[in-house]
DNA sequence: CATGAATGAGGGTTCATTCAT
DNA sequence: GATGAATGAACCCTCATTCAT
């Protein structure tokens, strides 16, 4: 007997997040999700008006989790410099893992081709919220004179996507590695 | 009678290019390729073993294009230091074209899970002659002293890549115009 | 909360009976109905054995419905003859009205092709009361010499019916306005 | 191995056809129809866009095969008041046929709410004909003074109509003996 | 060599109904 | 007695690929 926390509804969404990642959001088919989540059809429409309403739930777990993933690492660290380093630490813990296949929300924009799809609109505003998060962490920084906070800010938070893609790609860490340094020069 | 420049076989891969591109590739389906190539199923097949086998065509195809585009504007360069900014300038003019999705590259990545693919490999080998043309800029210039080189190309090759990315996903073009930035504070 | 004349079962049979006779019964789901009707499938169920019940349930209403709207339509004429072809002026006011698809009772036998079924019975029981209606109104009348009352009636209620059916298969109302020239002929 | 006439398309739109009549559009599955043709999903989707486009099909077969064997019926007889009747006469011997189950297209109507869905077009169009073909026959005839030859024969059309939708409700042929009653007087 | 027909597996979705609470 | 969750079967349709001619 299921209880609340675990739910079918709740089941779905894990086994879902766990299969889009790994295999593509096109690739994963509601056959195998149900099956995987040991349930039926016509148990996952009545809990998703449709597969795409599932990808978005995948999408606001996924956020809710990495975001808070990260802000759990960067808490050993107190200063804004560091955790603007610690975020490249956090990057590079990560994709070592056995399951690392990039960027969540970059995989599935690329099945996404319509920029006005409820799906693209929830990656661009995770993508805001990192991108407001380094934000914030420079603002909170004394840089040199003659530094365009905004700028920095920016440039950071391309690096580290940059390395994201590139570690996808390439299989290596050393994208990470190689944005960290960039990073501590921007800095300095 | 068709010429050998514009045999079936070209203008599958042509129409495939397209299709691929615009709608990515688990969402083009061979139907409406050999449909909009005006040819039908079975001279696909007599041409192409397989749809992957298609998509490693489609790669080759776009990578011999971008590459020589991308040389193409910047033989307006001569300097090593122009050349790589005007990397930047020629992903601004891209990036507002009508047609503009991404990167052809990282998009189809994001379809195939397995690094191990024939296609996951030819992006790799793609990706690699891209950073290397950046590193062969930079090994020709002099940069101030205590600056890696190798660092500095892979920063800017990152850079260029974040900048692609987040393009596509903010459908905007400051991403191009920070990391052009990035790159003048990371070469000075 | 609801009275009598408005309780749970009885806009249940409204919401079906406006949905049914509009969109077709197989094309009607208990699950719009229950939408619709503002309420949930388990309270359907208490009221209604089976979707096949409210369809049954649906008949009734409307033959009770459009018996009354005929008889009090028909109420402004005394004499029989009048009466008969009344008939046919209130199919010609019905059949404009924006709503109306045709006889529910013969659209329902069509997606019932077993005669045995209690819907089909429903239908076989409107319909031999409105011909007993016929024949009652002839009856009364004195007609020429060598008619035969009931081939009369019968004729009359078969041509209320073929311009019922064609007036919606033509969407005209030419079929009505025929089938009362035919009835002054067969009757004079 | 099939030869040309016995396509899988004829054998599916035989067996569409029987099914068709039989069950109803609705009530009938793409799966039963490819079931009892014995043949696949994919091969029904090479020769039909839809089921709709069967649907089409089902009434261009239907449409040919009845007014085919309704003509050669009538080709007993030679003046046109022998063919109006043997009309009736016709559609007596139909409907005691064990599979009669009223007219196919009155039928799929019920079923197509939308009347400007192509099947409607399609009833339309055959109903028009089967209109036209009463009409020409009244037009060979010379009718008594006074009497309207369009209104008698779209009469005519109607009690035929009505005849058969009445023969399908009350599961008897009365009301095809008394529509050929009826129209000897319309005649006389 | 070229081609239309055929294929099995799977796509996402909805059906009327029932069950545990 | 009222309800949200669950169910198996079926819905129409498309996938990449192959085969007979």
């Amino acid at each position: 007997m299921r209880n609340k926390r675990n739910s079918a509804k709740d089941i779905i969404i894990d086994t879902a997040s766990r299969l889009f990642y790994k295999q593509g959001y096109h690739s994963t088919g509601i056959t195998q999700i149900i099956a995987e989540a040991d349930t039926v059809k016509a148990t996952f429409y009545q809990h998703f008006p449709s597969k795409d309403a599932l990808g978005e739930a995948y999408l606001r777990k996924r956020h809710a989790e990495w975001l808070g993933d990260l802000e759990a690492y960067l808490a050993r660290y107190e200063k804004p410099a560091e955790k603007l380093l610690g975020i490249f630490e956090f990057l590079a813990q990560w994709l070592v893992q056995e399951e690392f296949r990039g960027c969540a929300f970059l995989n599935i924009t690329s099945e996404f081709p319509d920029a006005a799809h409820p799906i693209r609109g929830q990656v661009k505003a995770h993508k805001h919220t990192m991108q407001g998060y380094v934000q914030g962490l420079v603002a909170q920084m004394t840089l040199p004179e003659g530094k365009n906070k905004e700028v920095i800010a920016r440039s950071i938070y391309l690096l580290a996507e940059g390395a994201i893609v590139e570690s996808q790609v390439h299989g290596d860490a050393w994208p990470v590695a190689t944005a960290k340094e960039a990073v501590k020069m921007l800095l300095s």
